[in-house]
RNA sequence: GGGAGCAUAGCUCAGCUGGGAGAGCACUUGCCUUACAAGCAAGGGGUCACAGGUUCGAGCCCUGUUGUUCCCACCA
């Protein structure tokens, strides 16, 4: 490694340099060592037929800073990396691609279709790996692949095998929502609702006996096909006397029953319902109370069935049309009204889904919810922020059972066989193939499971459960989940019912929940709207450490965050920050410079730093464990920026630019300072801190494996550091009144500090030539300057003759205002003092803190008093 | 209908268990001070949404109001 760094920081060169020295020295591989504490991280699985999306990069870049800082305080550190085993948008991409070539996926045969779906995931698994590994990621990537050609399918025949012998799974016929589009039950999780502009088409279904008619209002007239009962409420007085007469249905003239049943609420519409048992779910419910038929008017690609030859093979809307302008034809339809309702859609297509009776598998969840639950009352679990609690109790008390067949072909296949000729049905971990019974071939369910069925294995199916693996035993159960709360019901929960479950242990100890990643306008990212951000762009034009620096910097936990152009520029700026900081540094440094280390006969600006260091450490180090991450790297910027740079490097060119021990001891402070700063940023921003970090005098081969900073009691300088504040303050007040006079920097003057702090503002006597403007300074206990600009500060007055700048009345002036702004700082912390109760009440400290800032308020009023009687 | 979040400088947001309000960007002024103009120095700018309450003391805790975003449920 050269001892140079390039003088224009470039973040592609080094980013792409640092990640092969990376891969070539396989840091990343995690072998399992049992004597080190684990640390486990479990990775949302990204969509992986898609393209890497902010989301992914706020979750890895997380992840990441995470597992990069426990791996430096000398944790057993473990991704868990997560990609859907199925997914509704894998099937319906490659029967797109087959569409293309003119084939149907029936004609493949399943064995081909999961081969191209395999090569699918290969393929695209592979690209959105790559991505992430230009975000600087370090998970094991290796393992991931392992994972994906597994599939875990022991784990999820074991799973199932289990919950259908405890009775925790059942195969029934069941309203379901349906998704047209993808010809597939989905679960409610997977149904999003929106409100739609629709219509409220008002009825009239008459009477059998002819003695007129009962008005009802629908959204969807077409379902009328199936109706197969009218419904009103058993206490409306007015339908009283129409409970169980008979209805001629319009178009179809069936004769339905009129019913009484509490779901009617009577301030609504006319107070009367049709009941469509096969096409809603309470009228479902209904039904079954009732003992309805149930008529099926729709057809899987939601097409009227044969049943009704005037409408068969129309879409539903297309029919919706027709049926309307028949009813019209017959008199029944009594009027139009616009209305807007709740539709629900498909989340992964947007289909407008429809409810369907079916025979599906569903998962009991009332039993698996209770010690879901339980885990996190106890705080076994723990989601931060603490308020997703609420949510997650809230939908785990209310759940209703869980939908997990799917009529995909892409995915785990349900481990249950039908015998054809006497009924058995055989659900089994291995495969069969002869009825036990009557000794007839078995059939396998056609369906596979809901993605997040395996999905929720993950904490433990990768790590080869249900065999006991050393890696199960050691890092199970894992330590924390990222992930975006948009996921909690999908992913999270599922996760923690069936671990609880299986394993008798919660997956996790932490979910950090992390909010959505919105534009610059607040806007949610989307593909239809356009407004994605694209973080491969992002990270081509200012670098992946710039990008992860913002996301973390920008995130608060459960918050959402906008994304502009503009915060991640400021990131950049601060790479480039510290680049030429770094370069400083190295531009001071000999051939053979020693390690970092914190040299002997220290000067007070070495103590200062190495204090506000050693503080820094313990901060940074204090926030990361609470994951408090946009803190712990906003002091990481202000101390470098602010502090490091602003000061210190400009303190120590005084130094630097003698020769002698001196300059050593600068030199070596400046480097361990600057080194272990680095290893404090190096989970926000790895590249950058690498590339330095290697350049400079350095121990061991990579930062990312170099041991954590740590709090020292010998580097805590409480007194030192005050002196340097006080000599801070003097020079900042200096600067400030030179400004305000116009006084250029090149014009130097003479001051004369009057203190009573002498030993200390003597040795600062330098500072104040290089950063306030001085060309001499004096120190001493009192100095009597005619036409003099008098600057007062809590410790020091400071006079500077510049006779033919002095503005006497305006001098006169601002101190006047300065005094009376000091005169009611007194006032407000005296009437507080005068206050008995806040004596009496306030802790010490504070009013021992507030008598400090009293006195030196005092003081300083005695020294503006003092100037301006000099002033006349 | 139920629940949650948010409301702080022109903009985007921090502000941990209550002790006289902060950053970045933008703005104004002056600087090419040999690491950095992607920079340095200085400055202006806030009734912390509104109304009550608790407290010696409230941006922070409690109650209500308004605005806003989201989640869940859902009435045909």
């Amino acid at each position: 490694m050269s001892k140079e760094l390039e003088k224009q920081y470039n973040p592609k060169n080094v980013e792409d340099r640092i990640y092969k020295t990376w891969l070539e020295g396989n840091y990343f591989h995690a072998a399992c060592d049992s004597n080190k504490k684990p640390y486990t991280i479990v990775i949302p699985p990204p969509n992986i037929t898609g393209q890497l999306h902010m989301g992914h990069a706020l979750d890895n870049t997380l992840q990441d800073i995470i597992i990069r800082w426990r791996r430096m305080m000398g944790y057993d550190t473990l991704w868990l990396p997560g990609t859907d085993h199925a997914s509704i948008a894998t099937e319906a991409k490659i029967v797109e691609a087959l569409k293309k070539e003119g084939i149907t996926k029936e004609e493949l045969g399943r064995e081909k279709f999961l081969e191209r779906a395999w090569e699918w995931k290969r393929q695209y698994g592979g690209r959105i790996i790559e991505q992430l590994k230009k975000m600087g990621s370090s998970c094991d990537w290796e393992r991931e692949r392992f994972t994906l050609d597994e599939g875990c399918n022991k784990a999820v025949n074991e799973v199932f095998v289990n919950l259908y012998n405890k009775g925790l799974i059942y195969r029934g016929e069941r309203i379901i929502n349906w998704c047209p589009h993808c010809l597939t039950s989905i679960s409610d999780a997977e149904v999003e609702y929106e409100d739609q502009a629709g219509h409220f088409w008002h009825l009239r279904y008459p009477f059998k006996d002819g003695s007129g008619y009962l008005e009802l209002a629908t959204t969807r007239p077409e379902t009328l096909l199936g109706d197969t009962a009218v419904a009103v409420n058993p206490n409306d007085e007015r339908y009283k006397d129409v409970v169980g007469k008979t209805l001629i249905l319009p178009i179809v003239h069936r004769e339905i029953p009129v019913i009484a049943d509490d779901y009617v609420e009577m301030d609504f519409g006319t107070g009367v319902v049709k009941i469509t048992p096969a096409h809603d779910p309470n009228d479902f419910e209904v039904g079954l109370r009732h003992d309805l038929p149930i008529i099926n008017v729709l057809t899987d690609d939601a097409k009227i069935t044969e049943d009704y030859p005037k409408y068969a093979g129309k879409d539903r809307y297309e029919a919706r049309k027709e049926i309307v302008e028949d009813l019209k034809a017959e008199g029944a339809l009594v009027k139009i009204e616009e209305y807007s309702h709740n539709v629900g859609t498909c989340y992964r297509c947007g289909t407008t889904v429809e409810p369907k009776v079916s025979k599906q598998w569903f998962v009991k969840m009332e039993p698996l919810a209770k010690p879901a639950i339980d885990v996190v009352k106890n705080g076994e679990v723990k989601f931060i922020p603490e308020r997703f609690d609420k949510i997650y109790y809230h939908w785990m008390e209310n759940i209703k059972d869980w939908c997990i067949s799917r009529q995909l072909w892409w995915g785990h296949r349900i481990p249950a066989y039908y015998c054809d000729s006497c009924g058995e049905l055989v659900v089994s971990k291995n495969e069969e193939t002869v009825c036990p019974k009557c000794g007839a071939p078995l059939r396998r369910d056609p369906d596979t499971l809901d993605t997040w069925f395996s999905s929720a294995l993950w904490p433990f199916s990768t790590l080869g459960w249900p065999e006991k693996t050393p890696e199960f035993e050691h890092y199970y159960p894992t330590s924390t989940l990222v992930t975006g709360y948009d996921i909690i019901f999908f992913w999270v929960a599922r996760m923690i019912f069936s671990a609880c479950e299986h394993t008798g242990k919660p997956p996790f100890n932490t979910v950090l929940i992390h909010g959505l990643v919105r534009d610059a306008w607040g806007r949610k990212m989307s593909k239809s709207l356009g407004n994605g951000i694209d973080p491969l762009d992002i990270i081509d034009r200012y670098g992946a450490d710039a990008l992860r620096f913002t996301l973390a910097t920008g995130n608060s936990p459960g918050n959402d965050m906008r994304f502009s152009n503009e915060k991640v520029e400021a990131s950049r700026n601060f790479a480039n920050k510290l680049w030429n900081a770094a370069r400083f540094v190295l531009m001071n440094l000999d051939e053979n410079e020693e390690k970092p280390h914190v040299p002997e006969n220290l000067a007070t600006e070495d103590k200062w730093i190495l204090s506000r260091y050693n503080t820094l450490v313990k901060d940074v180090t204090e926030n990361l464990e609470k994951f408090e991450l946009g803190i712990a790297v906003s002091k990481l910027y202000d101390f470098i920026w602010d502090v490091f740079c602003d000061w210190y490097i400009e303190i120590a060119k005084i130094r630097l630019q003698q020769d002698g021990e001196e300059k050593e001891t600068a030199k070596a402070v400046l480097v361990y300072v600057l080194s272990n700063t680095l290893k404090l940023l190096h989970p926000f921003m790895p590249f950058i801190t690498e590339e330095i970090w290697q350049t400079l005098p350095h121990d061991g081969e990579t930062i990312m494996l170099s041991p954590w900073c740590e709090y020292s009691e010998a580097l805590d300088f409480a007194v030192e550091e005050a002196e340097m504040e006080k000599v801070m303050a003097a020079v900042k007040a200096i600067r400030n009144r030179r400004a305000e006079m116009n006084v250029p920097p090149s014009k130097k003057a003479k001051l004369y500090i009057e203190t009573a702090f002498i030993e200390t503002f003597k040795a600062a006597s330098t500072i104040f030539t290089k950063l306030a403007g001085a060309s001499e300074i004096e120190v001493g206990d009192t100095y009597e300057i005619d036409g003099a600009v008098n600057i007062v500060t809590t410790d020091a007055k400071i006079h500077i003759p510049m006779g033919d700048l002095v503005d006497f009345a305006a001098e006169r002036e601002r101190l006047n205002k300065e005094l009376k702004k000091t005169q009611s700082d007194i006032d407000f912390i005296n009437k507080k003092l005068d206050n008995p109760g806040f004596v009496a009440k306030a802790p010490q400290n504070v009013v021992d803190a507030q008598r400090d800032k009293l006195d030196k308020l005092v003081e300083k009023l005695k020294m503006l008093n003092e100037s301006l009687a000099k002033l006349g």
